[in-house]
DNA sequence: GTCTATAACGTGATAGAC
DNA sequence: GTCTATCACGTTATAGAC
């Protein structure tokens, strides 16, 4: 059906990803969807409403993908590893963990979703230790819930880490010793 | 001598704290800071340069405080968890990883203080985890390096995850899980 | 060195034709 | 549902008096 709000959508998560809310305007997503102004406030009461909606499909699109690794038919040590082991792209930054420091997380409606997407995977990661924990693959005495919270911060931390050095790969280095470091809190057999 | 240049300088560094690049004008440092355009203008080139002038004072503050605890005469071990254990408010955020997400990021001169930081700061922690290596107080198989860059990515990630939950003490929680499975990693006696 | 006045431009939104 | 024209306001910066 509505083809330009679709449009519109598709640039606002776009440019959002590249940019940010605040550096984000309206025009801006007008000329990147190809979408003039009144369809923009046809289908939108105005900017906020659009980055909400736009964030909103993100944080479905993340959630899908992270309970899709973390849900699994594995072990739980194994469905850690494959969640940490995702190659990531540092420089392009968390499409939802960016916001944290844009002014626009004040906002309760687009701290929402994006709230949302991070309870869910650290629900899913403290699932997964936990299993990993009772199966005698994981020794160490923290909580999961602890544990999935830090294995989370070291993703996140890692995108700020590989923007500012400029080094796409800082985050893979920060995450593959998060994953070597909870081996070595492993039984030996 | 310069009050009004100090002024302008000390209400930069609040503000950019606060908001960020983007999200703070001149117009807002000079309400803050109760200096006039005039001022403003004749002691920097504009708001670039006052925010690099700022940064440069933050980096160098952070970089001080980082190596006062991170240089001194202890273990490599209670170095590590001198700096790690240092209680931090989420909510407020890190004084220079806040701009990673930040379109001013991309400014070469606003990077370089940013990145300077980080530098000495992974530098300072890769030693401390390499004396404890060596003096056996941490068995991991993990290079210093890469084991200080996980280390500032659970802080950095940690802020990230604090300001998102708006939960103060999920970056605590986050370092101190670190912290333990660190010790894990260490060989008991 | 500091002030006030003003300018040029961009932002976020509205009006009304088609 | 989509377009173009327009608006009020804020931002960043400049000009010139004191």
């Amino acid at each position: 059906m509505s083809s330009k709000r679709d449009d519109l959508l598709r640039a606002a998560k776009k440019l959002l990803w590249e940019r940010g809310y605040e550096a984000t305007s309206p025009r801006d997503i007008q000329e990147a969807s190809g979408a003039g102004q009144g369809s923009f406030y046809h289908h939108f009461e105005g900017k906020l409403a659009l980055a909400v909606a736009a964030l909103e499909e993100v944080s479905a699109e993340m959630c899908a993908s992270a309970t899709g690794l973390l849900d699994a038919d594995a072990s739980g040590r194994d469905r850690v590893t494959r969640y940490l082991l995702q190659t990531r792209d540092g420089l392009k930054g968390c499409r939802l963990g960016r916001f944290a420091g844009d002014a626009a997380i004040n906002e309760p409606e687009l701290r929402a979703p994006i709230e949302r997407y991070f309870s869910v995977l650290e629900r899913y990661l403290a699932k997964a230790l936990s299993d990993a924990q009772r199966a005698g693959e994981l020794t160490s005495k923290c909580k999961p819930k602890d544990l999935a919270t830090m294995l989370v911060a070291i993703v996140q931390g890692g995108f700020v880490l590989s923007r500012i050095h400029r080094d796409k790969d800082a985050i893979n280095r920060a995450t593959a010793a998060g994953l070597a470091l909870l081996s070595e809190a492993t039984k030996r057999t």
